[in-house]
DNA sequence: TATTGTTATACTCTATAACTATA
DNA sequence: TATAGTTATAGAGTATAACAATA
């Protein structure tokens, strides 16, 4: 890896800018951003609610982090913290019905950012870059 | 791209902050961070030093980041600011003899920590991914 | 007028440590 | 004693705007 150029750490961050960018610019006009967008598809597509750990696990995030991303989201009635029946020390995150409208209509617009990004890739190509990139995650 | 783990802007940003922060741990050792590291090795390569432009629309960042990066580097006599021959606005920024050798030595250490995240893809999926990335940001 | 480098500022993201209430 | 959530704080990264010197 002696150029720039080729040193997938490199192209990975700054990729990752790139998208993470316009993302987050489309999610914009949805009061989002991809961190807090993150959480809300998990929380929805989940079938009884995440407690607040596994999210942090499933995103590679501090659990600290998570309080302050439902936080906001709580607050923008997307999301609510129901108690866990099993463990009183455990909250369980559930999406609102504003929640789930709202997913819908960021996953549109997010997409579609993303989509502009992957313009010439063939759909074959952007199953390779996943399986690539979730090769590498899986590494950690 | 329903679920989160088959969203490419997810996977990178993922990808990318696991690769970052491990190589960054790597180049500690040597005084650098990712952002000053590829500063140094562009800096490295050049044959007669670059302008902050030039660096900065390489590395997609910021003119105005770049200036603190290059103060740290000159701080710790890795580069140094010469005068533009052709233009007395513009600084070259280049490589001293203890930027080269640290360059050296920091992109070993580099390499080890990232070969350590690439270690389940082949010298061929390797090669792909480069190839894969570099036209997600060809496309910005 | 436009461009290079610079300074300043604000916001987001990341990383840790410590605390509380429960288990 | 360990775990879930929380609070606090500091540092790194990102995004803009404005300015002086020079083109």
């Amino acid at each position: 890896m002696a150029e720039l150029a080729d040193d997938v750490g490199f192209l990975l961050s700054r990729a990752s800018g790139i998208v993470v960018r316009s993302v987050n610019a489309a999610l914009s006009d949805h009061g989002l951003r991809v961190r807090q967008y993150s959480v809300l598809v998990l929380v929805c597509d989940s079938e009884s609610g995440l407690p607040q750990r596994e999210i942090a696990a499933t995103l590679g995030l501090d659990p600290s982090q998570i309080v302050l991303l439902v936080d906001e989201l709580e607050r923008a009635d997307l999301v609510r913290r129901a108690p866990s029946p099993a463990d009183r020390r455990s909250h369980l995150v559930v999406a609102t019905e504003r929640g789930h409208a709202t997913r819908a209509a960021a996953q549109a617009a997010a997409t579609v950012a993303l989509d502009g990004h992957l313009r010439r890739l063939t759909a074959t190509e952007t199953s390779t870059l996943i399986d690539l990139l979730r090769r590498v995650i899986d590494d950690e």
